[in-house]
DNA sequence: ATTTATTATCGTAATATTGCAATGTGAAAA
DNA sequence: TTTTCACATTGCAATATTACGATAATAAAT
Protein backbone atom coordinates (compact mmCIF):
# COMPACT_ATOMS: atom_id res chain seq x y z
CA UNK A 1 0.00 0.00 0.00
CA UNK A 2 2.15 2.73 1.40
CA UNK A 3 -0.26 4.18 3.34
CA UNK A 4 0.13 4.14 6.80
CA UNK A 5 -2.59 3.19 9.23
CA UNK A 6 -1.99 6.18 11.18
CA UNK A 7 -5.48 6.28 12.93
CA UNK A 8 -3.77 2.94 14.59
CA UNK A 9 -1.66 4.71 16.98
CA UNK A 10 -1.79 7.39 19.70
CA UNK A 11 -1.33 11.41 18.16
CA UNK A 12 2.05 11.48 20.17
CA UNK A 13 3.34 8.13 18.28
CA UNK A 14 2.39 9.68 15.41
CA UNK A 15 4.01 13.07 16.00
CA UNK A 16 7.17 12.12 16.96
CA UNK A 17 7.50 9.81 14.01
CA UNK A 18 6.21 12.63 11.69
CA UNK A 19 9.32 14.95 13.31
CA UNK A 20 11.60 12.26 13.15
CA UNK A 21 10.56 11.49 9.41
CA UNK A 22 11.37 15.36 8.17
CA UNK A 23 14.49 14.35 9.96
CA UNK A 24 15.06 11.59 7.93
CA UNK A 25 16.61 12.30 4.67
CA UNK A 26 20.46 13.40 3.96
CA UNK A 27 19.86 16.36 2.56
CA UNK A 28 17.47 17.67 5.14
CA UNK A 29 20.19 16.64 7.62
CA UNK A 30 22.62 18.90 5.96
CA UNK A 31 20.10 22.15 5.88
CA UNK A 32 19.83 21.48 9.39
CA UNK A 33 23.57 21.20 9.61
CA UNK A 34 24.19 24.19 7.84
CA UNK A 35 21.72 26.52 9.29
CA UNK A 36 23.69 26.06 12.49
CA UNK A 37 27.24 26.27 11.05
CA UNK A 38 26.72 29.69 11.17
CA UNK A 39 26.25 32.32 13.79
CA UNK A 40 23.29 33.71 12.76
CA UNK A 41 20.06 33.49 9.99
CA UNK A 42 20.41 32.49 6.82
CA UNK A 43 19.04 35.02 4.22
CA UNK A 44 19.13 33.57 0.79
CA UNK A 45 22.11 31.08 0.15
CA UNK A 46 20.41 27.90 1.06
CA UNK A 47 20.32 26.44 -2.96
CA UNK A 48 23.93 27.27 -3.18
CA UNK A 49 25.18 25.00 -0.43
CA UNK A 50 23.66 21.86 -1.57
CA UNK A 51 24.29 19.78 -4.08
CA UNK A 52 20.46 19.57 -5.30
CA UNK A 53 18.25 21.81 -7.83
CA UNK A 54 16.47 24.77 -6.69
CA UNK A 55 12.93 23.15 -6.37
CA UNK A 56 14.04 19.90 -4.85
CA UNK A 57 15.76 22.03 -1.91
CA UNK A 58 12.73 24.13 -1.58
CA UNK A 59 10.76 20.98 -1.39
CA UNK A 60 13.10 19.93 1.66
CA UNK A 61 12.79 23.29 3.24
CA UNK A 62 8.88 23.41 3.04
CA UNK A 63 9.11 19.73 4.50
CA UNK A 64 11.18 20.93 7.50
CA UNK A 65 8.92 23.78 8.12
CA UNK A 66 5.72 21.56 8.30
CA UNK A 67 7.44 19.22 10.84
CA UNK A 68 8.30 22.48 12.52
CA UNK A 69 11.87 22.13 12.45
CA UNK A 70 12.67 25.40 10.85
CA UNK A 71 11.05 28.64 10.56
CA UNK A 72 11.46 31.05 7.86
CA UNK A 73 10.77 34.50 8.12
CA UNK A 74 10.70 36.99 4.52
CA UNK A 75 13.48 39.44 5.01
CA UNK A 76 13.38 41.73 1.90
CA UNK A 77 14.05 39.83 -1.45
CA UNK A 78 14.78 36.32 0.24
CA UNK A 79 13.96 34.95 3.07
CA UNK A 80 15.59 34.35 6.37
CA UNK A 81 15.85 30.38 7.91
CA UNK A 82 16.64 29.36 11.43
CA UNK A 83 15.92 26.01 13.40
CA UNK A 84 13.75 25.80 15.71
CA UNK A 85 14.85 25.56 19.21
CA UNK A 86 11.66 24.30 20.52
CA UNK A 87 11.35 21.21 18.63
CA UNK A 88 14.80 20.13 19.14
CA UNK A 89 14.19 20.38 23.18
CA UNK A 90 11.13 18.20 22.21
CA UNK A 91 13.55 15.42 20.74
CA UNK A 92 15.50 15.46 22.95
CA UNK A 93 13.56 15.00 25.66
CA UNK A 94 11.92 11.86 24.09
CA UNK A 95 15.10 10.28 23.83
CA UNK A 96 15.49 11.13 27.73
CA UNK A 97 13.08 9.58 28.76
CA UNK A 98 13.82 6.63 26.71
CA UNK A 99 17.14 6.65 27.69
CA UNK A 100 15.98 6.52 31.02
CA UNK A 101 13.69 4.01 30.30
CA UNK A 102 16.39 1.88 29.12
CA UNK A 103 18.51 2.21 32.21
CA UNK A 104 15.66 0.57 34.68
CA UNK A 105 15.90 -2.79 32.21
CA UNK A 106 18.54 -5.79 32.51
CA UNK A 107 18.51 -6.93 29.46
CA UNK A 108 20.32 -9.30 26.62
CA UNK B 1 12.24 9.77 -8.83
CA UNK B 2 12.62 8.52 -5.05
CA UNK B 3 16.15 7.94 -5.37
CA UNK B 4 17.90 9.46 -2.44
CA UNK B 5 21.48 11.38 -3.97
CA UNK B 6 23.58 9.84 -1.20
CA UNK B 7 26.56 9.70 -2.79
CA UNK B 8 26.09 13.80 -2.40
CA UNK B 9 25.96 13.98 1.22
CA UNK B 10 28.89 12.94 4.09
CA UNK B 11 28.39 9.23 5.68
CA UNK B 12 27.81 10.89 8.44
CA UNK B 13 24.77 12.78 7.58
CA UNK B 14 23.41 9.22 5.61
CA UNK B 15 23.99 7.40 8.47
CA UNK B 16 22.12 10.40 10.72
CA UNK B 17 19.61 10.19 8.67
CA UNK B 18 18.93 6.21 8.42
CA UNK B 19 18.62 6.18 12.11
CA UNK B 20 15.88 8.71 12.20
CA UNK B 21 14.36 7.23 9.18
CA UNK B 22 13.92 3.52 10.99
CA UNK B 23 12.04 5.34 13.94
CA UNK B 24 10.25 7.30 11.62
CA UNK B 25 6.80 5.36 11.40
CA UNK B 26 4.27 5.07 14.00
CA UNK B 27 4.37 1.55 14.17
CA UNK B 28 8.34 1.63 15.01
CA UNK B 29 7.58 3.84 17.44
CA UNK B 30 4.81 1.69 18.79
CA UNK B 31 7.25 -1.17 18.92
CA UNK B 32 10.31 0.50 20.36
CA UNK B 33 7.92 2.02 23.23
CA UNK B 34 6.40 -1.34 23.77
CA UNK B 35 9.99 -3.07 24.19
CA UNK B 36 10.56 -0.38 26.97
CA UNK B 37 7.33 -0.92 28.66
CA UNK B 38 8.36 -3.95 30.13
CA UNK B 39 11.15 -4.73 32.41
CA UNK B 40 12.65 -7.47 31.01
CA UNK B 41 13.29 -8.52 26.80
CA UNK B 42 10.33 -8.90 24.73
CA UNK B 43 10.07 -12.86 23.94
CA UNK B 44 7.55 -13.30 21.43
CA UNK B 45 4.18 -11.42 21.86
CA UNK B 46 4.98 -8.26 19.81
CA UNK B 47 2.67 -9.15 17.04
CA UNK B 48 -0.33 -9.28 19.33
CA UNK B 49 0.67 -5.50 20.57
CA UNK B 50 0.62 -4.44 17.36
CA UNK B 51 -2.69 -3.37 14.88
CA UNK B 52 -1.07 -4.92 12.22
CA UNK B 53 -0.55 -8.10 10.68
CA UNK B 54 2.06 -10.52 11.17
CA UNK B 55 4.25 -10.17 7.98
CA UNK B 56 3.67 -6.22 8.55
CA UNK B 57 5.26 -6.45 11.28
CA UNK B 58 8.29 -8.95 10.74
CA UNK B 59 9.16 -6.44 8.31
CA UNK B 60 9.43 -3.31 10.79
CA UNK B 61 11.60 -5.44 13.30
CA UNK B 62 13.46 -6.27 10.32
CA UNK B 63 14.07 -2.62 9.86
CA UNK B 64 14.48 -1.32 13.21
CA UNK B 65 16.85 -4.51 13.16
CA UNK B 66 18.94 -3.33 10.12
CA UNK B 67 19.46 0.21 11.38
CA UNK B 68 20.92 -0.97 14.84
CA UNK B 69 17.96 0.25 16.90
CA UNK B 70 17.07 -3.08 18.07
CA UNK B 71 18.78 -6.27 18.88
CA UNK B 72 16.79 -10.02 18.66
CA UNK B 73 18.13 -13.05 19.89
CA UNK B 74 16.61 -16.60 19.60
CA UNK B 75 15.04 -17.80 22.43
CA UNK B 76 14.21 -21.40 21.90
CA UNK B 77 11.13 -21.17 19.65
CA UNK B 78 10.76 -17.26 19.75
CA UNK B 79 12.96 -14.17 19.32
CA UNK B 80 14.32 -12.01 22.20
CA UNK B 81 14.23 -8.74 21.27
CA UNK B 82 15.55 -5.30 23.37
CA UNK B 83 16.62 -2.01 22.47
CA UNK B 84 19.92 -1.13 21.96
CA UNK B 85 21.08 1.34 24.20
CA UNK B 86 24.10 2.27 22.08
CA UNK B 87 22.11 3.56 18.98
CA UNK B 88 19.92 5.47 21.47
CA UNK B 89 23.11 7.27 23.13
CA UNK B 90 24.32 8.53 19.77
CA UNK B 91 20.85 9.66 18.69
CA UNK B 92 21.44 11.27 22.00
CA UNK B 93 24.53 12.70 21.41
CA UNK B 94 23.91 13.94 18.13
CA UNK B 95 20.89 16.47 19.05
CA UNK B 96 23.05 17.20 21.99
CA UNK B 97 25.59 17.96 19.71
CA UNK B 98 22.70 20.33 17.34
CA UNK B 99 21.66 21.57 20.41
CA UNK B 100 24.79 23.41 21.86
CA UNK B 101 25.33 24.82 18.74
CA UNK B 102 21.92 26.62 18.87
CA UNK B 103 22.62 27.84 22.32
CA UNK B 104 25.53 29.73 20.41
CA UNK B 105 22.78 31.39 18.12
CA UNK B 106 21.26 35.07 18.83
CA UNK B 107 18.37 34.51 16.01
CA UNK B 108 15.44 35.40 14.71
C1' DA C 1 7.50 -38.33 12.15
C1' DT C 2 3.73 -35.23 12.70
C1' DT C 3 1.84 -31.44 14.58
C1' DT C 4 2.05 -26.85 16.43
C1' DA C 5 3.84 -22.33 17.28
C1' DT C 6 6.64 -18.52 15.86
C1' DT C 7 8.97 -15.79 12.67
C1' DA C 8 10.60 -14.90 7.77
C1' DT C 9 10.04 -14.36 2.88
C1' DC C 10 7.61 -13.75 -1.57
C1' DG C 11 4.58 -11.50 -4.45
C1' DT C 12 1.71 -7.86 -5.29
C1' DA C 13 -1.22 -3.63 -4.94
C1' DA C 14 -1.67 1.01 -3.32
C1' DT C 15 0.43 5.04 -2.03
C1' DA C 16 4.50 8.11 -0.84
C1' DT C 17 8.89 10.16 -1.72
C1' DT C 18 12.59 12.12 -4.42
C1' DG C 19 14.23 14.91 -8.05
C1' DC C 20 14.04 18.23 -11.63
C1' DA C 21 12.54 21.07 -15.88
C1' DA C 22 9.34 24.39 -16.74
C1' DT C 23 6.78 27.86 -15.12
C1' DG C 24 4.62 31.05 -11.79
C1' DT C 25 4.86 34.67 -8.11
C1' DG C 26 6.15 38.58 -5.56
C1' DA C 27 9.22 42.10 -4.19
C1' DA C 28 13.08 45.10 -4.88
C1' DA C 29 16.06 47.52 -8.25
C1' DA C 30 16.82 49.77 -12.43
C1' DT D 1 7.11 49.71 -15.61
C1' DT D 2 10.29 46.55 -16.94
C1' DT D 3 13.77 43.77 -15.39
C1' DT D 4 15.86 40.95 -12.08
C1' DC D 5 16.33 38.11 -8.21
C1' DA D 6 14.73 34.64 -4.88
C1' DC D 7 11.71 31.33 -3.97
C1' DA D 8 7.29 28.49 -4.76
C1' DT D 9 4.37 25.51 -7.49
C1' DT D 10 3.17 22.26 -11.11
C1' DG D 11 3.68 18.15 -13.54
C1' DC D 12 5.93 14.18 -14.35
C1' DA D 13 9.08 10.00 -14.15
C1' DA D 14 11.60 6.84 -11.27
C1' DT D 15 11.98 4.61 -7.14
C1' DA D 16 10.72 3.54 -2.19
C1' DT D 17 7.56 2.39 1.40
C1' DT D 18 3.62 0.24 3.56
C1' DA D 19 0.58 -3.48 4.10
C1' DC D 20 -1.01 -8.12 3.78
C1' DG D 21 -2.33 -12.94 1.91
C1' DA D 22 -0.04 -16.96 0.89
C1' DT D 23 3.56 -19.70 1.85
C1' DA D 24 8.04 -21.22 3.58
C1' DA D 25 11.31 -22.13 7.30
C1' DT D 26 12.59 -23.45 11.86
C1' DA D 27 12.38 -25.44 16.23
C1' DA D 28 9.91 -27.27 20.15
C1' DA D 29 6.20 -30.45 21.63
C1' DT D 30 3.46 -34.46 20.94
Amino acid sequence: MGITKSDQFTDHQNKMANILKALAHPARIAIVEYLLSVDSCICGDIVNELPLAQPTVSQHLKELKNAGIIKGTIEGKGICYCVNDDIIAEIMSYFNTINKQLNFKKCC
